[in-house]
RNA sequence: GGGAGCAUAGCUCAGCUGGUUCAGAGCAUCUGCCUUACAAGCAGAGGGUCACAGGUUCGAACCCUGUUGCUCCCA
């Protein structure tokens, strides 16, 4: 469109895509290096239609290079404009009313829809040969996410809660960690937003919602008062005219987070009653998600201190947002979240549960997945076996059968093993690291209990059961129970039942005492970490050579250190071994393994393939050599030596000498087969 | 436009103060097993240029700079 310059019989170009807004336009503005309009600065322009006069500004926030390089300024119908109107002085005109149609102010077209005007405006400025050219273009227009209409800035006036002041404390208290993030990097964005804080539109144009507590009276001025009754009151004592008839509410509504700001103080109803906000106020842990940080999280705190004068809460712990594998976020407008309860038909309550948590790290977003789901039944499958295998037992107890051996030390590491965890697991919920906790509990019951400990302690076929590692296995069972209660509630409660009376009424898990953790025995620990490997050993030579696993052999072991014989029980248990001898020399025609100290020995059984076992050992000893020479030229590098801490040094100097030792007992393997 | 964050195995993620074999887990994959709690299971195995390019350091997935790609929040 084209505006004529006052003075002279120059026009300026301008480009838009609202033409009915020129109704509105208070000004032209260019950029003030814009030689192309260095000589109209400070001229007039008319607006076409209206043929109002408006100032030609200069100002750096217009492009040249966008459009024609010339603004028209639209204040009361764009947010830009608006700054430009405010910094540069500028009339408003208010051209459009609140259902889209053009108001008295806008002079032209008035009651007509802005859409239609659009249409119409151009045909009238290319009769008044104001309009230059016309192009199809596409540009990013905002629509209402319930109506779907076409969002049209306009000017008006709305509630503000002043927030410069009010917001200081909320930042300081989570800035010193009084209130804590999970995940921690979230402060960041929450002081970055705190410290350029803008006032709160707490007004919105909406049917629903608790209505604005002002009243105006018939000159404009306004009270704000619980009830009409006292707003009357208020005009009178300002010596304001005022009676029911003459004056009117505020029709606008609260921002829905206006009342959810005093969630932790209106949810005690603390405002009015003393005696739960005293007892409950501040409270431990809000779970909420990331996006709603400034919103409501932002705003609580902000209230506590304002309202309350304390923090609202201690912990703040994000949790991520469900997507779905297409990275979109579930929801129900989207209809892209499946339903929770034909999942729970197929995969169990606690499954499901399970299944989200396995993969949910505190701040980062999931992508569902079904086979999670899948998991997580498994899982609860697998803890009902171990409770079968468990509960089989009671029915099969001698009580004057003695414990054995196996069973005894088996015992001994499974509770120490407990309380190994269990410090982990204090430890993860302390940091909210929630899918850390459920991982650590999910291997403590599969690896070490199931895995481990019941194979241990399960008494071959047709033998009977002894009363203290029953009991002691029942126990270990509750305790197990107590750490899975968060993530399943149901087959632990279920499971607890089951394994014991319980009082009536008083007998449920979710009143059962999260445990204390007992001595850790360090000792014991490392026996059966040379334990586990010894029978890694031999499961493997049997699966290597197909000895069958009902085939039983002898293991011989040669020692440097003195002979450990604490798991040897336990090892013929598992590995189907009928001896385990202590021997001082290598013993011929052998599978072997070697661990640090210590060579394993498994007489051959029939069909050995020398030329095989020799091509492994080979394998192992070129891998120790490529090794040793790594660790040997970082222990010949003076600048390492001199400057790298004596632990590390240790630690290289210990690597070393190990490997030297295995490698000196491969070779001695090799020259002996 | 302003701000924050992320990039490690096929997938989802750990890796906390730079230092225990050029990296761990779960799932998935592959190979063997219906071994008396569990085949929804058991025993094993393979799989990685830690986005890219520089730099600092005796030493970098980790610290610094740049590049690329992605995500979120605000206006």
């Amino acid at each position: 469109m084209r505006y004529a310059i006052v003075g002279s019989d120059e026009f300026i170009t301008i480009a838009t895509t609202r033409p009915e807004t020129i109704l509105g336009d208070t000004a032209v503005c260019v950029n003030p290096k814009d030689e192309r309009y260095k000589h109209l600065h400070g001229k007039k322009a008319i607006v076409p239609m209206v043929n109002r006069e408006v100032p030609i500004i200069a100002d750096d926030y217009v492009e040249m290079e966008f459009g024609t390089g010339c603004l028209k300024v639209t204040p009361a119908h764009d947010m830009n404009d608006f700054m430009l109107g405010e910094k540069h002085g500028l009339e408003v005109i208010n051209m459009m009313n609140d259902n889209g149609t053009i108001s008295e102010a806008g002079q032209l077209y008035i009651g007509m829809d802005r859409f239609e005007v659009r249409t119409k405006i151009a045909e009238d400025l290319t009769a008044s040969g104001n309009l230059v050219k016309a192009e199809d273009l596409i540009n990013k227009v905002g629509f209402s996410e319930r109506s779907d209409a076409v969002v049209e800035p306009r000017l008006s006036l709305q509630w503000f809660v002043d927030m410069k002041e009010l917001s200081k404390p909320a930042l300081d208290h989570v800035m010193n960690e009084d209130i804590k993030f999970f995940p921690s990097k979230f402060k960041n964005s929450y002081r970055n937003w705190m410290e350029n804080i803008k006032d709160w539109c707490i007004s919105r144009q909406l049917w629903w919602g608790h209505r604005i507590p002002a009243w105006y009276s018939a000159d404009g001025s306004f009270v704000v008062a619980k009830t009409q009754e006292e707003a009357i009151r208020e005009f009178q004592s300002k010596g304001i005219a005022a009676d029911a008839t003459s004056i009117r509410q505020d029709e606008d509504v609260l921002d829905t987070w206006f009342s959810s700001w005093l969630w932790p103080i209106s949810v005690f109803d603390g405002f009015y009653k003393k005696e739960e906000i005293d007892y409950y106020y501040p409270t431990n842990d809000l779970v909420t998600a990331p996006e709603i940080m400034f919103f409501w999280v932002a705003r609580m705190i902000i209230a506590g201190y304002e309202y309350k004068g304390d923090l609202p809460f201690r912990n703040v712990y994000y949790t991520g947002i469900v997507r779905d594998k297409q990275g979109r976020k579930m929801s129900k407008s989207l209809g892209n979240s499946p339903d929770p309860i034909d999942l729970m038909k197929i995969y169990g309550a606690d499954g499901v549960r399970v299944g989200m948590l396995l993969s949910s790290p505190a701040g980062n977003d999931l992508l569902f997945d079904e086979s999670l789901c899948e998991q997580g039944r498994n899982f609860a499958n697998k803890i009902w076996n171990a409770f079968r295998l468990v509960n089989s037992w009671e029915s099969k107890v001698q009580p004057d059968a003695a414990q054995s051996p196996a069973a005894a030390v088996a015992v001994r590491w499974m509770q120490s093993r407990f309380n190994t965890v269990l410090t982990q697991l204090n430890d993860d919920y302390e940091k909210f690291r929630i899918n850390e906790a459920l991982m650590n509990t999910y291997k403590l019951v599969w690896d070490d209990f199931c895995a481990w400990y019941l194979e241990m302690v399960k008494p071959p076929f047709g033998s009977a059961m002894d009363k203290t590692t029953y009991e002691a296995s029942v126990e270990i069972l509750e305790n197990l129970l107590k750490v899975l209660h968060p993530f399943m509630p149901f087959l632990t409660e279920e499971i607890w039942q089951f394994l014991r009376p319980r009082e009536e009424g008083k007998g449920s898990i979710c009143l059962a005492t999260w445990p204390t953790p007992g001595a850790i025995d360090e000792q014991l620990t490392k026996q059966f970490d040379t334990f586990s490997e010894v029978v890694i050993g031999v499961r493997n030579i049997r699966k290597d050579k197909n000895i069958p696993n009902k085939e039983k052999v002898k293991l011989l072991v040669k020692t440097s250190a003195s002979a450990d014989t604490t798991f040897d029980a336990v090892v013929m248990h598992l590995c189907n071994i009928e001896s385990i001898e202590y021997v001082d020399d290598k013993p011929g025609s052998c599978y072997s393994f070697v661990m640090t100290g210590t060579e394993y020995f498994v007489p051959f059984t029939a069909n050995v393939d020398v030329e095989a076992e020799r091509a492994k050992i080979q394998q192992e000893l070129t891998y120790l050599q490529g090794f040793l020479k790594s660790v040997e030229s970082k222990l010949n590098n003076e600048r390492f030596v001199s400057k790298a801490p004596a632990d590390v040094l240790e630690v290289e100097r210990k690597k070393q000498s190990d490997t030297l030792a295995k490698i000196h007992m491969l070779e001695e393997q090799l020259a002996s087969l």
